[in-house]
DNA sequence: AAAATTAAAAATATCGACATTTTTATATTG
DNA sequence: CAATATAAAAATGTCGATATTTTTAATTTT
């Protein structure tokens, strides 16, 4: 089972390399469901999507079976699919979980992080650095640009944790976080304090220093939530 | 969304009601695998295969592309699905993360859990008692019930977690386990010690003794991992 | 005989068509 | 006119057939 060129699907996560019509469909429409293009609880007719995504009825609903792995899509018997719901709830839920899992994720790296996952976060920290310097002209191509370093630095940090499961689920949640950030922030810019965020997270993580890195992960996971939670109360 | 009387398909979880062909493919092969008619990393051939579930190409990868939610099956683009790897270094993996994960929900459920959430879990437990008293004479049949009242008890214990992702992750990493436990101990019976662990889980949990629950819970679960170590060294 | 090429067989990925079920709109009844 | 029953429309779930890709087997070449 050599997968080293080949596109495999593990629940949540897709090395591309090789293309299919149904990760086509399913790239697009993961894209447009984290970027709110299709709504939160949204009904997903297989009738009309198909025609939308040049697939044909099975290779779509293949696809957004795949995406039920994501839990960004669920199925009911008989009723089709939806998108996933949102929640202020769902979102607490999220950031918490992610906290435990991310932190252990990020703690057990340090400690068992060679060489080479210095050498790759170094770059992650690097590429996204590029981007957040110049956060306070962002355009909208580099937003993307800088949402894709984000996800990369994180999967980064984390990438010498020894659990598989734990990396597993901690990037399922970041997704979903990533998608709250894009439902709730879409005209808003990257604010400089992020960049100072993941100096700290990256400092951290190259002394090898587990509390402080435990520390001030966790506070840059809470400031999703609180930055979400504070534009819901505005709303009101 | 009113999924009370219908088949809903959360990653992993299935609330059977209502009947699909590709909700009947998935419960027989989700079965097949658990059991390891299906072998740990075997190819899928859909071709073949869809002769012996009685359904089409189509609704055969429906099924297991919903799988892949579950981790139980691997999707390669070109390549078509296998059915999940086994390994020791994965079942030390899954007992650990487990571990973190469900004693967290069971301290959380302590905390949480209201009248009812008792109520659900006495059923539960002495639904479980009831076959795990008879434990010497095991058929094969009641072998069956056993592991379905077992998966009943644990899933009730943390039934009033407030965490939604937490008991997702928590329930496919349990249905993992058992799959291990199914592949290496398929003519051991259960034995009496089981009883007494879920008695001592039970109590602690009752009593809302969260510190007790946490060490009777992990050694429950370590338990798993030193039998299927202990077997696979002796099969060395 | 090992390596590379080619040919045949098998398997995957994909579509279009259709039966069944659900939803919506309309009509009927108390 | 509200509640219920009925009819029409829409959507889901399903299968069989087929183009493309991968794998296996046979053949040729160095």
């Amino acid at each position: 089972m050599d997968d080293i060129s080949n596109t495999e699907i593990t629940a949540g996560i897709i090395n591309s390399t090789t293309s299919t019509r149904v990760l086509d469909a399913l790239t697009q429409l993961r894209e447009d469901i984290i970027s709110g293009v299709l709504e939160p609880g949204e009904k997903l007719r297989v009738q009309h999507l198909k025609s939308k995504y040049g697939v044909g009825a099975a290779t779509l609903r293949e696809a957004l079976s795949l995406l039920v792995s994501e839990s960004l899509v669920t199925a009911t018997a008989q009723r089709g699919f939806n998108v996933a719901p949102i929640s202020l709830q769902d979102l607490k839920d999220i950031s918490e979980t992610r906290i435990m899992l991310e932190v252990q994720a990020a703690v057990d790296s340090v400690q068992n992080g060679d060489e080479d996952w210095e050498v790759q976060l170094i770059g992650a920290y690097h590429r996204l650095t590029k981007v957040e310097e110049n956060s306070t002209n962002l355009a909208e191509n580099s937003t993307a640009i800088w949402e894709q370093r984000n996800i990369e630095f994180h999967e980064a940090l984390v990438a010498a944790c020894s659990s598989r499961w734990v990396r597993q689920f901690r990037s399922i949640l970041h997704t979903h976080s990533e998608r709250y950030r894009r439902l709730s922030l879409q005209t808003v810019g990257i604010s400089r304090d992020v960049h100072e965020e993941h100096k700290q997270i990256f400092d951290a993580a190259m002394a090898r220093d587990a509390d402080t890195l435990s520390k001030v992960l966790t506070k840059h996971i809470e400031k999703t939530f609180d930055i979400v939670h504070k534009l819901v109360d505005d709303a009101k």
